[in-house]
DNA sequence: CTATGTGCAAAGGGTTTGCAAGTAG
DNA sequence: CTACTTGCAAACCCTTTGCACATAG
């Protein structure tokens, strides 16, 4: 992979970014950096970034792919009021679990869970006083 | 929800079918009793039927929508190799072991395993022989 | 110099939607 | 009757691709 601004910029983008960004939301974001830059180069970029163990794609039925810069071991949730998807940090590795589920093997595994972030949950509680 | 000699056909076809149909794949199927059926009837009545319970959606990552007659619980295995979806009955619902990863609740999930189904592993298997 | 990367515009695939006509209850 | 359903075509959304030009090494 040999260096590139636009490359780079992305990557920064999805390092910088606290929550998962969707190809889109990253296109807006470099854009103040470097206006002309093409979604296609975005979507190139990503999938490069991804493929090369640097980023690590997030998918959620339904919706767009999200990506995330944190590359540890850690689940997914999605808010199933504002649609936010928070990180979840099991203590042991659903990994382990999943491993005897099937015979031939278990290689892999995509996991999105449901439920209530933090901010919903606690707003839910004031209403209900 | 007022009957529809279409809705019923692909109700049926979804029953039938032993693997796990795309939206496509059950058009293709209906078309053979009613040739004159549109594919967007096929998806109007595919996400009708899921809404209100009769069938499961089973959503993979990069690959359109499946769907599964099977209503009891189980958990869903795509084969890396052919790309078929399989079954998996696990001993203990995998819910259970969720529903600890969050304070506010995991109130759902989508997960997808990957793996070899048996006829690949057995056919990688002979191979090597 | 050449292998990669870019921007643009167009194409692609899966899915949904607007509409006028048909049909179950 | 009238609310729900259909077929058709067009629209939609996300993502990838073909191409001529640009650029890193």
């Amino acid at each position: 992979m040999k260096y590139s601004r636009q490359r780079e910029l992305i990557r920064e983008a999805v390092e910088r970014s606290t929550h998962h960004p969707t190809a889109d939301a990253i296109y807006q974001e470099v854009r103040k950096k470097e206006p002309n830059i093409s979604l296609a180069t975005v979507y190139r970029n990503l999938n490069q970034l991804a493929d090369n163990g640097i980023i690590r794609r997030v998918a959620v039925p339904g919706e767009p792919e999200h990506f995330d810069h944190t590359m540890a071991y850690h689940e997914h949730m999605i808010c199933t009021q504002c649609g936010c998807v928070v990180d979840i940090w099991p203590e042991k590795p659903l990994y382990e679990q999943f491993e005897a589920l099937s015979e031939t093997g278990i290689t892999g595994y995509d996991l999105i869970l449901h439920g209530l972030c933090r901010a919903c949950a606690d707003r839910n509680n004031l209403k209900q006083d």
